[in-house]
DNA sequence: ATGCATGAGTT
DNA sequence: ACTCATGCATA
């Protein structure tokens, strides 16, 4: 038996009782995915008992921040010199797939190559895998078939030296390789062929990212290899993924059906608070109050709060979540083949290739309040700043709220490295 | 694909 | 108390 220590969880606190939906969740006690950190346990009410499990570590450590522990090339490249300048850049969409799901299950993690169709019954047939295919949701389904024109092995080449890294000559070689920082154009090449791959072998994002862990001890969510194949990661993260990425991406395409790895990532429950899902209006408000005070203090925050009537602590972590990822919403600025802007008129409808260009930005992390991710905005056409709003801070510059915002800003490289640890 | 959340490491 | 990496849950 336990007692009911658990500390700081929200629980016991005020719950505003149209925001908050508090009904456990019975699907998860085995949500698998044995992660580096606190673990917890959960009782079958919200307000009850919350166990704490000290942490467990997988391989004898776990993963930490920019501990080479792969012996990753990577660290300190961006944040240092790295400097890159907008380019062109095609669509990373991808086109969606017949949506036949391959059923066969992956629980071995990437050996057996789903080309044939298995009956849906025949999947977890063992103990393994409880965490098949849990995050369709989006529905990236595997399963290529057609549509994508089979350009995938473009190997990575170097597109432009722009920015090396003056501290060390190192470079023209092994850029795209594994060894060596890579350039951001090393990664943006190698996510594409990344995700290019992985769909032509039939892996979903979740798959690879159960295979990381399975493979070489660091598991990671189908969250992080999505963001990682958008560039949606700091720069120094990209570095430290992209070479277990690459490593998998050779297994997996040499593995030709040979059973390598059996995954039993043990079943853990962790719980975890139920998201709070922030009205539209509300949003609005704190989009407001963001672009006139990025860094609410506490008793700003409280009082804001109080006014929407939300927790404290879920306006400090909005706050918190808002500016990191203001952090990567560098002002998209879709370039053309040729390099110009091409912003979607906010008059006529969006073109369907709008998002996809990640311009490799080079703001180096450490932009503490809101400095200079200017320094490489294109913005330079009249539409472009209404049609999303950018402020020349980089700031969103959300019209006003009421009903809702601004269109979806999409991904853009941005890095947001901070200072090399390594 | 993305919004809210957690926790380690910093400042 | 913040940043950063990461992920569950959800749209």
């Amino acid at each position: 038996m336990i007692m009911a220590t658990s500390a700081s969880l929200y629980l016991a606190s005020s719950t505003p009782p149209s925001l908050n939906n508090s009904h456990l969740d019975p699907t998860h006690g085995m949500q698998g995915l044995v992660s580096q950190q606190t673990q917890y346990h959960h009782r079958n009410t919200d307000l009850q008992e919350i166990k704490y499990m000290p942490p467990q570590h997988q391989n004898g450590h776990h993963l930490s921040q920019l501990h080479n522990q792969w012996g990753l090339p990577c660290g300190d490249s961006w944040g240092t010199s790295a400097m890159p300048q907008l380019q062109d850049m095609r669509d990373m969409r991808d086109i969606k797939p017949n949506p036949q799901v391959t059923t066969d299950g992956h629980h071995a993690t990437l050996h057996h190559r789903p080309q044939q169709l298995h009956s849906p019954h025949t999947w977890h047939s063992q103990l393994s895998s409880p965490h098949l295919n849990l995050s369709n949701g989006g529905g990236q389904l595997q399963q290529m078939g057609y549509g994508v024109p089979m350009n995938g092995m473009l190997s990575p080449h170097q597109l432009h030296p722009a920015m090396r890294d003056p501290e060390h000559d190192m470079d023209q070689h092994a850029q795209g390789s594994d060894d060596d920082a890579p350039s951001s154009d090393d990664l943006e090449a190698f996510a594409k062929q990344f995700k290019q791959r992985r769909i032509k072998l039939g892996f979903t994002q979740a798959d690879v990212g159960l295979a990381l862990g399975t493979l070489y001890g660091n598991v990671f969510s189908q969250t992080t290899i999505c963001r990682f194949e958008a560039l949606q990661l700091s720069f120094k993260n990209m570095c430290k993924l992209k070479p277990l990425l690459q490593k998998w991406l050779e297994e997996a395409d040499s593995t030709t059906g040979s059973p390598t790895n059996i995954d039993k990532i043990a079943a853990q429950g962790r719980k975890r608070k139920k998201r709070t899902s922030i009205e539209v209006t509300v949003k609005g408000a704190l989009e407001n109050h963001f672009m006139k005070q990025p860094k609410p203090s506490a008793p700003e925050i409280t009082h804001l709060a109080d006014q929407l009537q939300l927790e404290k602590e879920v306006v400090r972590v909005w706050f918190c979540n808002r500016r990191q990822k203001e952090k990567r919403m560098t002002p998209p600025g879709p370039l053309g083949p040729n390099g110009e802007i091409l912003m979607p008129e906010q008059g006529s409808p969006e073109s369907p290739n709008g998002p996809g260009s990640p311009l490799s930005n080079g703001s180096n992390g450490q932009m503490g309040g809101n400095p200079g991710m200017g320094m490489n905005m294109p913005v330079s056409s009249p539409s472009l700043s209404s049609s999303h709003g950018l402020s020349q801070t980089g700031h969103i510059v959300s019209q006003l709220m009421s009903g809702h915002h601004q269109p979806p800003p999409h991904h853009h490289y941005n890095p947001q490295n901070h200072s090399p640890t390594h």
